[in-house]
DNA sequence: AAACGTTACGAATCGCGTAAGAATT
DNA sequence: AATTCTTACGCGATTCGTAACGTTT
């Protein structure tokens, strides 16, 4: 059955002849009518009475008539909100990060690309590294802000920088006194023998961070010290200032302090800060540009 | 464009796929296949992203899927509503009376009727006989009780009964005499000659029974000294029982009283008690025994 | 005679199924 | 090789327009 046929019953009612109304929307009376007598039959009663005078609605009519236009008023705004999806106009780019990171990342990115399309809205989802493959795989998320160890076949990743991973130590610890004066700067690369047994605050073990330090602890052989685990990177440096134990963290929390010194472990330590989507995701044209000021402001921030 | 289209592209996001979707729809993957391509294309963008593990509805696809689930809900209800209104477990029967009659009679069907159609409700419009003949017409109510006094070839008319219109004298006025001692039980014909310069609370120019009585009046060149008019026979009631004036009423308000006596103007004035439908109008079920059962009703209430 | 709804019939269009193609796993 | 979406093509159903018919004013 064709959808003009919701139109035309309404134009049927307004004008309360067959005739006018199939003049009013450019078909001919016969046509018209055969929709009408249709739909009557389909639906096993009458919509309409037939007077010379007019055609009056039934009562059957009238709730139809209703269902109709709260149908058709359902029906135009979808279209006219697909329309302007269709020309960017409006629309949603759904994207996950960490807690910790994306945020930052994102406060800088979105007032530029606000300027450009400020009729779409972010849905942020925040989720660990490792949940964050679901969500891009079950659609619920279009682009991911993650930090990579190891790809994903599936996944396209574009690279907004590299970031190592840097051992922080409080200054009152031996060790301290190999990192010379700047580490802050450029940290000095590690001897991994000298870990063992020290006392450690932990990345908790959903975390991507957690899975990378195992790996390598595990390659030297190195028995860390576990005194407990947290999922905040704020908390770990509050730990390692305070005197109690290791801590590792991005790069991108080094800052000059005078209670910690950083070490870091090398080109086997680093990982990449990508936006990720599936292979087979079309990218509509504010996530490319979403992408592309990504990476202008991960280039300036440097 | 076929209305199942609108279930299919629900089955898709169900399903994640169009295989699944057809199967479960019971139509090939072809016709499911370029039901969705067809549509997209009307659209102008698509509506799901292919992926070769499922299919993923877009931003404009869970929008579009978001219409759909509302545009089902409203066109399941109204399909089940007008299948109830088919089978008279519910509907509507629009009916207009007089303030004072049709209430009355109203009352006493209604028990009756809402026993067989508990489903079917009274839409009741008040209005005067003469208005009554537009609201028949342009449909805003399918039956009428009216009093008739002059028919219209528009209508059909079923005839409940009879009604005198009766003349109300005070026992104070010099022509209550002439009434006897139980004009209540049978109303004397009264001789039209003694009512000029009689004083009249006379009913209102709106209603019928006034067009009744000047027409009657006027054929007898009776001139009455008319006081004041008023659409309520209980206002007529009262001011003749207060010895005031004279007035008409019809034969149904007369009770034996202290205050007044009755007499009739004969066959020339009475009326029918119809209950009026347009010629054209097709009589529901419902309706018909709502006829049957106000005829009942009336020529019990003898 | 004019206006309007209904019906008959042929032509154009639409929608579906079969079957083959293309791409991915 | 198997699965899934897409495309080609032909058949059958649907829909529309022309035209005639029936009824009312």
């Amino acid at each position: 059955m064709n959808l003009h046929i919701l139109e035309n019953i309404l134009a049927i009612e307004r004008e309360g002849s067959i005739t006018k109304a199939a003049d009013k929307m450019y078909i001919t009376q016969s046509a018209m009518n055969q929709q009408l007598l249709k739909l009557e039959e389909d639906l096993g009663i009458p919509l309409f009475t037939r007077s010379n005078r007019k055609m009056i609605p039934t009562y059957a009519g009238k709730i139809y008539i209703e269902a109709v236009k709260k149908i058709l008023a359902i029906h135009n705004e979808t279209y006219s909100r697909i329309r302007d999806i269709a020309e960017f106009r409006t629309g949603e780019i759904s994207i996950t990060h960490t807690p910790e990171r994306g945020a930052l990342n994102f406060t800088n990115v979105y007032p530029v690309f606000h300027e450009k399309y400020p009729g779409i809205v972010f849905k942020i989802y925040e989720a660990r590294v490792k949940e964050m493959e679901k969500l891009l795989l079950d659609g619920t998320v279009s682009l991911a802000h993650v930090s990579v160890y190891k790809r994903n076949p599936e996944f396209e990743y574009v690279i907004l920088g590299t970031e190592k991973v840097v051992l922080g130590v409080p200054v009152t610890n031996p060790i301290a006194e190999l990192a010379g004066e700047k580490s802050w700067k450029k940290p000095p690369v590690i001897d991994t023998s000298l870990l063992s047994g020290q006392k450690f605050v932990m990345n908790d073990s959903s975390t991507l961070m957690r899975d990378i330090i195992d790996d390598i602890f595990k390659k030297n052989k190195v028995k860390p010290n576990v005194l407990f685990e947290s999922v905040s990177t704020g908390t770990i440096l509050s730990v390692v200032k305070n005197q109690i134990g290791l801590g590792c963290f991005p790069q991108s929390y080094v800052k000059p302090s005078k209670e910690m010194v950083y070490f870091s472990f090398g080109e086997a330590l680093q990982w990449e800060l990508c936006i990720a989507y599936r292979k087979d995701h079309y990218l509509s044209e504010p996530e490319k540009y979403y992408i592309e000021i990504s990476k202008d402001v991960y280039d300036k921030g440097k």
